[in-house]
DNA sequence: ATGCTAACCAAGCAAGCGCTAGTGTTAATT
DNA sequence: AATTAACACTAGCGCTTGCTTGGTTAGCAT
C-alpha cells in the first residue's frame, strides 16, 4: 500500500463493508459475502485489508470523521444563538445516521468490537465529536432552552437520536430535518429564546 | 418436557444465558459458553431446548413479559394524573432494564436475531408493551405537559430510555429512578399539572 | 424388582469461519 | 525489453460452530 491508505479503490470497499455491517451486524457479516458484494474473491480481500478486525476499524474512522467534519460544518454556518446551534448539531448527526447511511451507524452500533488497539486508536475521535455535544447542550442548558443535567441531558437526547436508526424509514414521509425540528420543540422549554 | 415449559431448571439456564446474551451478544455467545456457565457440557443443552434460536426466544418472551407486568402494576399504583403515569412509566421501563437486567436488554437488543417464526409468536407481546406507551404519552400530550406529534415523541423518549443500557453504571451514584426523574424533567413542560 | 423419565455425558460430524501460501495477470515505469 | 507493483485467483489449512447420536445415571412410582 501506497501509504497504507488513500487508496480510492479502498474507499470505495469501506463502503460495501459499512453497508453489509448495517444490514447484517460485524459478526454476521463474513469475509466472503463481502467479497462477494465487491465483485472479488475472499482472499483477495487481503490484500487491502490486513484481517476482517482492519475493515471493521476503517469504517468507523470514516464514520466518525464524517459526523465531526459534518458537525463543524453545521455550526459553522449556523448563527450564534444556542437554539439554532442546537438545531443544526440535531441535524447534523441525523443527516449522517438517516441518510449519508451506514458509516456513522456502525460507529455506534458495533463499536464495542473493536479490540483494544483500534478502540485506543479511534478514541480521540469520538471525544472530539461528544465535545462538540457537550459545548452545545451546555449553552442550551445555560440559556434556559432546556433543563436538567448537563451529562443527562447530552445522554438522554443522543440516545433518543441513536435510537432512530432502529425505526427510521427512508420511504417514509419525514425527513431528517423535520425529525431534528420534533425532538428539538420536544426537549426546548422557551421557543422565543431560540 | 412436561408441558415444553416452566420447569424451574429451565427457568434458571434463561438467566444465565440472557446474562450472556448482553454480556457477549447473542452471536458471540456459542452454545458452549452456555453449557459451561450452566455447570453442564455443551451437548445437554439440547435436552432442554430444541436449539440456540429458541433460547433466545424464551429470553426475550422472560423479558417482554416482565416488562409488560412490571409497566402494568406501576401503572395501576400510580395516581391517575398524566404526570403521574407518565413518570411511573418511565420509572418502570428504567427498572426493568437497569435493574432486573438482562433479560428485557436482550428483547430490545437482540430482536432482529429473531427468526420469523420467533417473531410472529413474540410480536403480540410487543405491541402490548407498546400500546401501554402510546396511551401514556397521549394522556400526557393531550393534558399539554409534553409537545410534539404522538409517535415522533413515543419514539425518542423509548430511544432516550433504551441507549440508556449502553452507558448506565450499576455502581455509579444514579439510581434509575433518579435518572426516570431527570427525563421526565426535561420533557415536560408545565410541571404544576403534574 | 421393575419400568419410566428427566438430566446428563462422551464423542464427534458437517459446515462454515478467518486467513494464508503460492501463482498468475495487467499496466505503468525504467 | 526488463522490472516492478498492484491486484486478483486457486486451493486449502486449522479451527470453531451448532447440533446429533448413543448411552449412562439417579430418583420415583408402581
Amino acid at each position: 500500500m501506497t501509504l497504507v491508505n488513500a487508496s480510492s479503490r479502498r474507499k470505495e470497499l469501506i463502503r460495501i463493508a459499512a453497508r453489509l455491517f448495517v444490514v447484517e451486524g460485524f459478526d454476521r457479516t463474513t469475509v466472503r459475502m463481502m467479497a462477494q458484494e465487491m465483485g472479488i474473491k475472499s482472499g483477495s480481500l487481503f490484500h487491502h485489508f490486513r484481517d476482517k478486525q482492519e475493515i471493521l476499524c476503517a469504517v468507523i474512522e470514516e464514520g466518525m470523521h464524517n459526523a465531526l467534519a459534518l458537525a463543524r460544518l453545521a455550526l459553522d454556518e449556523a448563527s450564534a444563538t444556542p437554539g439554532a446551534r442546537l438545531d443544526a448539531m440535531v441535524r447534523a448527526h441525523l443527516e449522517t445516521l438517516l441518510t449519508d447511511r451506514n458509516a456513522h451507524v456502525v460507529a455506534l452500533y458495533e463499536w464495542r468490537r473493536l479490540d483494544n488497539e483500534s478502540r485506543s486508536h479511534l478514541v480521540h475521535l469520538r471525544d472530539a465529536y461528544e465535545a462538540l455535544w457537550k459545548q452545545v447542550i451546555d449553552e442550551a442548558l445555560d440559556a434556559g432552552l432546556i433543563r436538567g443535567d448537563p451529562l443527562s441531558v447530552r445522554r438522554f437526547v443522543l440516545g433518543a437520536l441513536n435510537w432512530t436508526v432502529r425505526w427510521y424509514d427512508p420511504e417514509g414521509p419525514r425527513s431528517p430535518e423535520s425529525l431534528a425540528r420534533e425532538l428539538v420543540t420536544m426537549i426546548t422549554h422557551n421557543p422565543s429564546a431560540s
